[in-house]
DNA sequence: GCCAACGTTGGC
DNA sequence: GCCAACGTTGGC
């Protein structure tokens, strides 16, 4: 099993929203960066545990903890001509871009900031915390996971 | 293939 | 709201 960490910005959708799910289950669609979709396409699996980072808000940390509970199948939303993430370029016949379904796990007791991630010399490799990063799905090893669940 | 212009992300 | 750091686009 892998672990991954994914950034959903909570006015947009957040860990409350997803537990608030019937199913407590949710399409992550929208995403466009390829490095990210690669991810989501080629190696997150099911079951995979994945980090809910709220970030673009007070304080962007790390929220909750979620799992793919649907491996890799065409984004949707790229076809909807009214939706704000259509990209003309996807085809239902020749899909651009994938996504996964993400399941609410359980929140995490207090947010760990990130900039407290920022103070850990443990965490130095951990690619949220590298400068410049912006993408939205990365990976998480298992030693970086079982430390910041250290924290908690 | 180069690179300037532009758009987006996301912390602060 | 500002702006650094990217990624993408498109003219050449």
């Amino acid at each position: 099993m892998r672990y991954w960490l994914m950034k959903s910005e909570p006015s947009e959708f957040s860990i409350e929203d997803l537990e608030k799910r019937p199913d407590q289950t949710e399409p992550w669609d929208g995403v466009r960066n390829y490095q990210a979709r690669n991810m989501m396409r080629d190696e997150m699996k099911m079951g995979d545990q994945i980090f809910f980072y709220h970030s673009n808000c007070d304080v962007p940390g790390i929220v909750g903890i979620a799992k793919v509970s649907r491996e890799a199948y065409p984004d949707f939303t790229a076809f909807d001509i009214d939706n704000k993430h259509y990209d003309p370029g996807s085809k239902p016949d020749d899909p651009r871009w994938f996504m996964v379904d993400v399941q609410f796990v359980r929140k995490l007791k207090r947010t760990i900031a990130l900039s407290e991630l920022k103070d850990r010399p443990e965490l130095e490799g951990l690619a949220l915390i590298r400068r410049g990063n912006r993408l939205s799905v990365m990976p998480v090893s298992e030693e970086q996971w079982r430390f910041i669940l250290s924290l908690e």
